[in-house]
DNA sequence: AGTTTGTTTAGAATCATTCTAGTCTTTTTG
DNA sequence: CAAAAAGACTAGAATGATTCTAAACAAACT
């Protein structure tokens, strides 16, 4: 991705966000400009290290203020704590995706596919038959072992 | 669900959990047996209540522990926690299925579906190609509003 | 019987997240 | 433009779910 499609999607959102009468103050545009352009599904911590330099007076407060808000407006989704640490991950939603997370490590990796736009739509439309809820979005995760850790550990089987 | 499968689906599980030597203590066998027969997707404190009279020296520690044990073993699965409080919820994941959750009550609602069973093999087989997992299992949680709230947010609507 | 390994308990410790009170900023209104 | 109101931010305290620790207990192994 270029930067100048980033700064792109950081205009559309903000348009987006300016429509439902959201005020765009320099914390909400550093913190979104962080998950615009950083994959690596960050924690709160993470993403306040992160902007440290731009923001120095900042509270994390704000932070986890900012990234409800994102989520209450589908710009972001949270993703599980893995086993190596104890807090959530989130990740910028512009293309629809879904992660891909190993129990060994704990790395949470994407996973972009054409098809699952349309496994999307099936899913919302079961959902919506079989129990009347009026759906918004879905999240996917995908459990199992990142290719450096199964190599890892076929290793340490085959030494030990 | 008749009782007589509640014991039958028990004694599977706990067939299963010996074939790996892991040990069956009463503590384990009393939390297995609450998920298997209780579908409310309880969190820790639920069971632990639940169960208070089986188990009056009960720890906390060990259902967490347990949980753990389960979920690795790939009996239970970890749901997020919702807006309404802050802690996880576990589920038996005996017949697969997936999971709408209200955005307003936080309601867990299970979806049964004929058709997920496919859709989890194009999900496994998708996440392998494009990442070379080796993928154990995959939950997928679809948000929106249950029926009940939608109606609550509907005359609210219509009445201020 | 004794040793090792694994499990449970109770309570303390941790730490991510939420809450609160006060301050600052922006918007609205006259 | 000034005043008032609404919204947002900060710093630090409070909460509370989860993890950790040390000691007791139980089961498996020699």
């Amino acid at each position: 991705m270029t930067e100048e499609s980033a700064a792109q999607t950081l205009a559309a959102v903000i348009a987006k966000l300016k429509s439902r009468n959201i005020r765009i103050t320099p914390q909400r545009e550093v913190i979104l400009n962080y998950l615009i352009t950083h994959h690596n599904h960050p924690d709160v911590e993470t993403i306040y290290q992160g902007i440290a330099d731009q923001l120095p007076n900042l509270s994390v407060a704000t932070v986890y203020n900012t990234l409800k808000l994102f989520i209450d407006n589908d710009i972001i989704i949270e993703l599980p704590s893995t086993d190596k640490d104890g807090s959530l991950h989130y990740d910028f939603f512009g293309v629809p995706h879904f992660h891909a997370i190993c129990e060994n490590c704990g790395k949470i990796t994407d996973v972009f596919a054409d098809e699952y736009s349309a496994i999307n739509k099936q899913v919302a439309q079961l959902t919506r038959q079989q129990t009347n809820y009026q759906v918004t979005n879905s999240h996917l995760e995908v459990y199992g072992l990142c290719p450096e850790c199964r190599q890892k550990l076929n290793l340490q089987k085959g030494t030990g």
